[in-house]
RNA sequence: GGCGGCAUAGCCAAGUGGUAAGGCGAGCGCCUGCAAAGCGCUUAUUCCCCGGUUCGAAUCCGGGUGCCGCCUCCA
């Protein structure tokens, strides 16, 4: 079953087909590490993670690269006012960045290039450019000649006719056209600097995407992610240097994912407007914010805010409660299921790998996951049993494929104050003290723990 | 102004020619001492509006309205 992968470039859904056969390279543009990750860095991630998932669960291999910004503007901004390297704040947020990726599931990338550790690359690649006659030096920079090209604009649909008043040359850029873009900016004072046949300077920020992708993946790459919106002038700029360079598509599949929106609060960390990571980690399970942006398509637009995370807790627990209740993290592997159960788990299975098939439908496979998460309680409810654990283990591994389910149930150790209570309330209901027994079970749920009677006898659960 | 995208039930959200997935919420029922969880049923004759193509359109075309993103750094 071929996988369909939407393409902005061509404006279509086609069918997925490898330069390498058995092997997929994606390149994502990853963080400018300027400040600690956002939502944005999370949702790009995971769309990426989540296409990087698929193809291995389908057997191809996957190289993966996701780079990180490591010297501009604002960093050296930043680093300044702190009195610090640049490399300190880039270090600093490369960390928080992996750190909040691993909270998340999200499974390392093959590479994590930075900007500053291709310096060399960049050089060759800009000194081609001015050797075909693509780039000019100006004043210690290099420009890239937009006009040097006609198909530049293609990803993004703009020409370059049509620029507009607006587009103002800053002072003291030597730009021939107010597109033209910089490949390599020459060093102000102060500022951190490399050697460079055009004097010290820092690399601007397209080309070393187009360098490190070239250099880690190969001239044409697979597939090339990140958010919608760094589809101008980013990826356009991209395009434009790397077939400059090398004659050849620079990606197959361009899949740019939809971006965040906060409402209409601004960006800004205080108050319940969620705009670093660390701020929704520390309120809602990484588990249901993963489960959360899977639910709806990448490319579409997602809302964060806490109310939708809360709702989407609730959805989550509801694909979790059978698994739970069927122990399908520690359940030994069976033989598949026989009867209606079966067919029930097949379907699920089918239409699951159908809808991701279909550009990484994850928000429709979700959909099916719920059906088949209803099969599962059913069995359940009538006796359980072998199949009906295995229907539920079917659905962990569904699951997994998206990277979801990773955290088993805790074990879960109760305060001594709780566990005489739970056990008071089990002899009042063996007295049939309905009263008392529901006191103790307001009393417990005071302290946060919610009790449910079921043919096992009492349980207890957190929240 | 230019480019692009989106408008589906109270809310979230799938669905690119064949007669509206799924989740939340709400209601009824089963189960339960009562709850919770779970199960069953109900909750869009209809997909922003107006035309058109078609045997047939939420899905295609034209026009309109509304919202969003990009055009400056941005995942």
């Amino acid at each position: 079953m071929p996988i369909r992968i939407y393409d902005t470039l061509t404006r279509s859904k086609r069918e997925f087909v490898p330069v390498t056969p058995g092997r997929v390279t994606m390149y994502v543009c990853g963080m400018t590490v300027q400040n600690k990750p956002h939502v944005g860095h999370i949702r790009s991630s995971l769309s990426a993670e989540v296409m990087r998932r698929y193809f291995e669960h389908r057997g191809q291999e996957v190289l993966y690269a996701y780079n990180f910004t490591d010297v501009d503007d604002k960093i050296i901004e930043r680093a300044n006012a702190e009195g610090i390297e640049y490399a300190g704040v880039s270090e600093r947020n490369i960390d928080a960045y992996l750190r909040f990726a691993d909270l998340h599931n999200i499974r390392r990338a093959t590479v994590y290039p930075r900007a500053t550790q291709h310096i060399g690359e960049m050089h060759a690649m800009i000194a081609q450019l001015i050797a075909s006659g693509h780039a000019y030096a100006a004043d210690g920079d290099v420009y890239y000649d937009v006009r040097s090209k006609a198909d530049y604009g293609k990803l993004s649909g703009r020409r370059v006719d049509e620029l507009r008043e607006g587009y103002r040359i800053e002072p003291g850029e030597a730009k021939r056209d107010p597109l033209d873009f910089a490949l390599w900016k020459g060093a102000k004072p102060g500022e951190p600097a490399w050697p460079s046949p055009w004097g010290p300077g820092r690399p601007g920020w397209h080309i070393e995407c187009s360098a490190m992708a070239m250099k880690h993946l190969g001239e044409t790459i697979d597939i090339h992610g990140g958010g919608q919106d760094l589809i101008f002038p980013h990826h356009e700029n991209e395009i434009a240097q790397s077939e400059a360079c090398s004659g050849k598509p620079f990606a197959n599949f361009w899949a740019e994912n939809g971006l965040v929106n906060l409402g209409g609060a601004k960006m800004s960390k205080s108050d319940g407007n969620f705009f670093f990571i660390e701020d929704i980690a520390s309120r809602v399970d990484p588990e249901v914010t993963r489960f959360y942006l899977l639910s709806t398509h990448y490319r579409s637009p997602i809302e964060f805010s806490l109310e939708r995370l809360q709702e989407a807790g609730v959805a989550y627990q509801r694909l979790r409660t059978p698994l739970e209740r069927a122990g399908a993290w520690t359940a030994p592997e069976g033989s598949a299921p026989g009867g209606a159960l079966g067919e029930a788990v097949a379907e699920a299975d089918r239409l699951f790998h159908e809808a991701m098939d279909d550009d990484f439908n994850s928000a429709q496979a979700l959909g099916h996951l719920f059906d088949l998460a209803r099969a599962v309680n059913r069995a359940l409810d009538e006796g359980g049993g072998a199949d009906a654990i295995q229907s539920a283990r079917a659905l962990y591994r569904l699951g997994g494929i998206l990277g979801l389910f990773w955290t088993a149930p805790a074990g879960e150790s109760w305060p001594a104050e709780v566990l005489e209570l739970a056990a008071a309330r089990v002899q009042a209901r063996k007295d049939k003290d309905w009263k008392r027994s529901d006191e103790i079970r307001n009393a417990l749920a005071e302290l946060g723990v919610l009790v449910e009677d079921g043919s096992q006898g009492q349980k207890l659960k957190r929240k």
